[in-house]
DNA sequence: CCAAAAGTGTTTCGATTACACCCATGC
DNA sequence: GCATGGGTGTAATCGAAACACTTTTGG
């Protein structure tokens, strides 16, 4: 059984910032795709996890360190890749754009994000890949608290809801939302505010990491 | 850009039949683990895909062809395999048992259904293989209609609530699990009935698969 | 006629939805 | 004082849950 089958990984960052849900892409630096945009990913070490291997792969291409990735689906079609058979597992992350300077390093000629409904042309089958990610992400959030790995350490209420109206593509009830959320019981909130310039200032939360990660376990069902 | 790693399948593969959630193992022929219990899979050749790749593995090692086959996890710890770097792409099926005669043939010494909570001991990170199939079995059947994979092309209604009962660990209200199903309305009812021996005759149903294929992509939410 | 499983409707309860006005601040 | 975003409660509606008796057959 001698097999020559190349294994790599790829992932699928989610940013979020005011409203924009934005993607991190590369620019190839060598062939094949040469100066195409694609997703950060490269091959797999003999000696390392697959999770080590994405999070190496994000720093070296793009210098992020992500807090939240999750395995997604491995694509092997044998003709995916054109230097040969190339296995890849594909990750999705999230991320606040704002918690790092990406820069462009080994592989990648350019580093970039790209708003969700303005990508390149792709290289490879990252587009299906991509279509992946984006559909379990709008699942996900029907079935667990999300927020935590998109907002920053504080926030006013109206962040949460704007992520989450982003995220449905559909408007969602301040008051109804705000009850629902409360009755989670995953929020601090705090003793401080924050004003936007106008309005009324609001008050800040945080989200309670204890009570916020043993949700995501149970897999709480949430409808907005 | 030399590596040294090989790639599996593995399938995990539930049967029902009368009440018990079963699972298809093969005795392991050679070493690692010669003797001992695992389940079926193999390496992938170079120029299939991966559902070739466990649906060939598993008609060679217990002779079963399976028609509901769905990517479960990507399992890639460096030292999951003692014969070196080994990364499995775990897939899970559904079947009844009684629709195939189950042999045991290449790589494997014997081939058995094994009953959910009578599980051996099992080779290589098998179990952990298991258990993330058993838990997404299980959330499966809260968000997508299920049992056509898993009944007889016609069965009576009470087949379907046990099926459900089983795999929820729970009984449900037959009237308002009726209610539900057949508001789905992805059965067709039939104008055949069938006795089991004692009491009154059950109409039989069959699943509509346009409509219910349909129901499976949009993905139903489903709370019984 | 008795045992055994199949079939069937209504009421109760809780959760989701819809909806509008006052509040605090900056300019 | 006015423009801007923040904060709040109640009523109506819908779906889920609870619940028990009648029907059909075999023995």
């Amino acid at each position: 059984m001698q097999q020559s089958i190349q294994l790599s990984v790829d992932a699928v960052v989610f940013g979020y910032e005011a409203g924009n849900i934005s993607i991190l892409l590369i620019k190839r630096k060598y062939e094949p795709f040469k100066g195409k945009w694609a997703i950060p990913g490269g091959f797999v070490l003999d000696d390392e996890s697959l999770e080590e291997a994405v999070e190496r792969e994000l720093k070296e291409e793009t210098g992020i360190k992500i807090n939240y990735l999750e395995q997604l689906y491995t694509f092997g079609k044998p003709n995916r890749d054109p230097r040969g058979r190339v296995v890849s597992i594909a990750y999705f992350g999230l991320i606040r754009p704002n918690a790092f300077k990406i820069y462009a390093s080994t592989d990648a000629a350019q580093v970039q994000w790209f708003h969700i409904d303005e990508l390149p042309e792709l290289s490879f089958d990252h587009k299906e890949i991509l279509d992946a990610a984006i559909k379990r992400l709008k699942a996900k959030i029907t079935y667990e608290p999300l927020g935590f790995e998109l907002l920053d350490n504080k926030f006013p209420f109206s962040d949460l809801e704007k992520l989450y109206s982003t995220l449905l593509g559909r408007e969602v009830d301040r008051r109804n939302f705000r009850k629902k959320i409360i009755g989670l019981n995953v929020l601090d909130e705090l003793d401080e505010k924050v004003s936007k310039g106008s309005g009324r200032p609001a008050n800040l939360f945080q989200f309670n990491k204890k009570r916020y990660f043993h949700l995501k376990k149970e897999g709480i069902i949430f409808e907005i």
